[in-house]
RNA sequence: GGGCGAAUAGCUCAGUCGGUAGAGCGCUUCGUUUACACCGAAGAUGUCUGGGGUUCGAGUCCCUAUUCGCCCA
């Protein structure tokens, strides 16, 4: 397809309007197709399974974040010819779905045990097939260039058996086994929920001491607690062994108050001498330092507090089916009546609350299934260590390696409707218990020999199921041909609050379920007898998005963006290069508007100087780079700064440096492109015949590799533009990713440039400083001191006069000019003249003078004070001493400059 | 309590091998020359958190203190 193509010829709008264009490209993209790729074994291969949000969840801006780098890295690949895959996907959520439907129930008055588990389950379903979906709208709108025809939900049927899979595996294995411990137990939703759904509060509550007496009657010990209702299951109280205080009393029984029951006095470091009295009430039951405390010491654990938040029986008649904040009061009552309240303080509390019903979490002991994660984290200790998947930021393999080092067994079973019931089946005679894997009620019932059996009651932990996400959304355990070409994947990139959580958890299962025998990404793992292959390549973990303050954003507190508000704003190509622009190695990003305001003035600049380009093309031009011979050295320097720049951004990406990378091509495409390079071609668009067609043939082509260049990070706008221009090809989405081209260095044309801008801003600085409005047309003169810069400023004097507003060409010489009143200002290697007639008096010209002479001195005695020391002269590299000497030179000539052109002056 | 990170211009942040401290915004002055005022030109602005150490030389490496943040318990 050629440029104008017979048609008239394609425009930009004046103004750049966002909107516009992105509306119009992504359907497009999605009519071609190319977001669906399918294996092709003669390309290589670039795979990103995305972290599935929840189906509960909306774009929020961790979500903008992560997806412009996601998307970034797929188009980019996709430009370098690869076999791209970007697979999104959603995640079920089970405790978020499941209390977004209560909530949306309890608006009608139904709770979900009135509908039963099988109606409130269709409830669920219902509801995600309403607004299970809508992020994926979002995804759209940032320009995400994912794979909508392979998107997986962890519900799918396909998804299920992988689960069900890896279930039976390690259940067969006896790694998944049936466990007593204290969960972070949620009252009102009557589940145990994660450590990451439980956030910590800090509240105003009271330290009790309470006095417990030695159950033979020689004295007392107290202790300190903020929850005086669990003393009820107190079982021991422990104080440090080496606290000479209770050491003769180890071992000695107490009387445990409002119970007939007696506790030891134990020896054990947990209880910290400088705490309190010393000594620790130690409650096994209801917290998870006791609990192990506890089973250090073989200690019994009494459960007083229930699943219902409401004592057991175990706490004794009188508390019985009291609230537990009833019991609380009570046993605080009962304990003063008694006497044994010894103070009360104020205290601040580190409460947990479960993060979905606002409830306060109890610990509570309970039975549920567990992994043994131990066997599971060796492999995955092994390839991180051997540098298999690697980190960025590189800080968080050892955080990833502390964790897996000190892996606890995984709580895998949660009270819930909503999600993967677990896959067990129960049967009972004799009043003895027996339980089997069974992915029927048919399969159960032959396994167990009896039809009284039942499925077990619980779900499985949402991250059971995300942990299988990148073999499982490929096909697992099918041995699929995506599963064949796009696995390993290659990147992984995520919010740190999940590297244990989920990344961790997919390395393990991927390792434990996907071997091959011939593959190169693949380890060595023993005990497997075989090749386990790594689930990606590369693990990075991008900042939190906090706002202005440096705050966390939440809901409650009402300060989070909305990505879709700033993308109706300031457009979606803003929004993600404002992100991207942030987004290196740092753990943060402090967020404000004003960073995508200023994004969008990166866009407007783009589309400002792409409209010009546009505006001084004839039907003859091509795009195609114009004969070497041809260029002129402002054309041999911006092809070099391109090249310079085509370096940068390729390496940035590669490590993962966006902020580096658009820091590059905002200072190339504005600084060099801008600035200087359309003004520099301005003066040849006025000429005619060969001249101007080599400078037209080169602004879009260097436009044109720039958008190239551009486009991963803002596929809208250059998509826009670019279908203006001359190109081949059906969309830049497909078009070749610029590469490195050794034969676009030219470093003689970028001195000579260099020299010509250092030159311009000279006599720019003159004017200014001078009050000569930058308008008038004065003559200058050059008088070089070197060849090469004589030559340079030769070469382009009408450049410089153009861009200087000069009257006539810039004169070189190697003399000073005759006549006239000439100020002047040194540059490397020359003396920059301009010649002011009368307009300007002496005084000011002469402290002009004396300023720079000023600073020019003590440049020049940093020098000197650096050379005169012998040490540096001797022990500093070569090259280091050479280039300050250069250095000194430099400016001692510029100094005699100066101080000629003040005698001139001086005289008049 | 354990681990990790940060502290650089008024603000937000870069700063690779240790070798003259940078950008954007903001600020000051000027400017509408037909791409762009979401713009252009010129300019000012630093005890690189404090204290030690290594080195000819430290924003950079080491130790230490302080403040802030994050993760885990």
């Amino acid at each position: 397809m050629s440029w104008n193509d017979g048609e008239s010829r394609r425009e930009l709008a004046k103004t750049y309007t966002p909107e516009e264009s992105e509306g119009k490209w992504y359907p497009f993209w999605k009519q071609i197709g190319f977001f669906h790729q399918e294996p092709d074994p003669t390309r290589p291969t670039y795979s990103i399974t995305i972290p599935p949000p929840n189906i509960t969840g909306s774009l929020h801006m961790g979500h903008a974040l992560n997806n412009s780098i996601l998307d970034t890295m797929t188009r980019w690949h996709r430009m370098k010819g690869y076999v791209t895959l970007c697979l999104p996907g959603t995640d079920h959520a089970s405790i978020a779905t499941q209390a977004v439907v209560e909530r949306e129930l309890a608006k009608e008055g139904i709770a979900r045990q009135d509908l039963g588990r099988e109606k409130f389950i269709e409830k669920c379903w219902e509801w995600r097939e309403v607004y299970g979906n809508r992020i994926y709208h979002q995804f759209e709108r940032l320009g995400c260039s994912y794979d909508w025809e392979r998107v997986r939900f962890t519900m799918d049927d396909s998804y299920v058996d992988a689960i069900m899979t890896c279930f039976e595996d390690w259940y067969e294995r006896g790694l998944i086994y049936r466990g007593t411990r204290v969960v972070n137990w949620d009252v009102k939703l009557q589940s145990a929920v994660s450590d990451i759904e439980v956030y910590t509060e800090t509240r105003q509550g009271k330290l009790y001491h309470f006095r417990y007496p030695f159950a033979d009657g020689s004295g007392s010990i107290t202790i300190a607690t903020t929850r005086p209702e669990t003393l009820l299951g107190d079982t021991a109280v422990a104080a440090n062994p080496e606290d000479e205080r209770y050491q003769p009393h180890f071992g000695k029984m107490l009387a445990l108050p409002l119970t007939n029951r007696e506790i030891p006095l134990i020896a054990d470091d947990y209880a910290k001498p400088e705490f309190g009295s010393g000594a620790v009430k130690v409650t096994p039951a209801h917290d998870f330092n006791d609990f192990e405390c506890g089973r250090r010491n073989n200690l019994p654990q009494i459960v007083v507090i229930g699943k219902d938040g409401k004592m057991t029986a175990e706490a004794g008649e009188k508390y019985v089916g009291m609230e537990r904040y009833a019991a609380r009061k009570q046993v605080l009552a009962d304990m003063e009546e008694l006497g044994l309240l010894v103070k009360t303080e104020d205290y601040t509390i580190q409460t947990p609350i479960s993060d979905r019903s606002k409830e306060v979490i109890e610990p509570l002991l309970s039975e549920q299934w567990f992994v043994d994660m131990k066997p599971l984290a060796e492999p995955a200790l092994e390839v991180v260590q051997q540098g298999k998947v690697r980190f960025f930021p590189e800080r968080y393999k050892a955080i990833y390696l502390h964790w897996m080092e000190n892996i606890l067994p995984w709580c895998i079973s949660r009270q819930l409707w909503w999600g993967h019931r677990v896959p067990v089946w129960w049967t009972e005679e004799g009043g003895k218990r027996r339980h089997v894997f069974a992915r029927t009620q048919e399969d159960a019932i032959a396994k167990l020999g009896t039809e009284n059996c039942w499925q077990d009651e619980d779900v499985l932990d949402t991250w059971f199921s995300s942990g299988l996400w990148p073999h499982a959304t490929l096909g697992w355990p099918q041995e699929s041909d995506d599963l064949n070409a796009f696995y390993p994947t290659d990147l992984l990139s995520t919010a740190q609050e999940i590297l244990y959580l989920w990344v961790a958890r997919m390395i393990m299962t991927g390792l434990d379920f996907v071997q091959r025998d011939n593959a190169d990404e693949s380890v060595s793992i023993p005990h497997k007898g075989s090749r386990a292959v790594i689930p990606f390549r590369d693990v990075y973990i991008h900042a939190t998005v906090l706002d202005e303050k440096g705050e966390r954003m939440s809901k409650s507190k009402g300060n989070g963006v909305d990505p879709i508000d700033l993308i109706e704003k300031y457009g979606a190509d803003a929004t993600r290069f404002s992100l991207l622009q942030q987004a290196g190695k740092n753990q943060d990003i402090r967020y404000s508007e004003q960073k995508t305001e200023l994004a969008r003035s990166f866009c407007t600049k783009l589309w400002n100087a792409s409209r010009f380009v546009l505006m001084n093309l004839d039907d003859t031009v091509t795009g195609e780079l114009p004969a070497q011979e041809s260029l002129a050295s402002a054309d041999l320097w911006i092809l070099s700064r391109l090249n310079t720049t085509i370096g940068e951004v390729n390496k940035y990406l590669a490590s993962y440096d966006m902020d580096d990378a658009t820091r590059s091509l905002y200072r190339f495409l504005w600084d060099d492109y801008c600035d200087w390079y359309l003004e520099m071609a301005k003066q040849r668009l006025r000429s005619e015949g060969a001249e101007r067609t080599t400078v037209q043939n080169m602004l879009v082509f260097v436009l044109e590799t720039a958008l190239r260049l551009l486009h991963p990070m803002i596929p809208f706008i250059t998509e826009e533009i670019w279908q203006v221009l001359p190109y081949t090809g059906e969309t830049i989405c497909t078009a070749p990713y610029p590469q490195v081209n050794p034969a676009w260095d030219s470093p003689e044309a970028t001195t000579a440039i260099e020299t010509t801008i250092e030159a311009t801003r000279a006599l720019r600085n003159l004017k200014a400083e001078l009050n000569i409005p930058p308008g008038t047309r004065l003559q200058a003169a050059a008088v070089a001191s070197r060849p090469e810069v004589a030559d340079a400023l030769t070469a382009n004097a009408l450049l410089i006069a153009e861009l200087a507003r000069l009257s006539d060409a810039l004169g070189v010489s190697s003399t000073a000019p005759e006549g006239g009143k000439w100020v002047g200002k040194p540059i490397t290697g020359a003396e920059i003249l301009l010649e002011i007639g009368e307009t300007v008096d002496l005084g000011k010209e002469l402290e002009r003078i004396e300023k720079e002479l000023a600073s020019i001195t003590k440049e020049i005695s940093r020098c000197e004070g650096k050379l005169g020391n012998p040490s540096f002269v001797e022990r500093a590299n070569p090259e280091v001493v050479a280039l300050e000497r250069q250095r000194l030179q430099d400016w001692r000539e510029k100094q005699g400059q100066l101080e000629v052109r003040k005698t001139l002056f001086a005289k008049g």
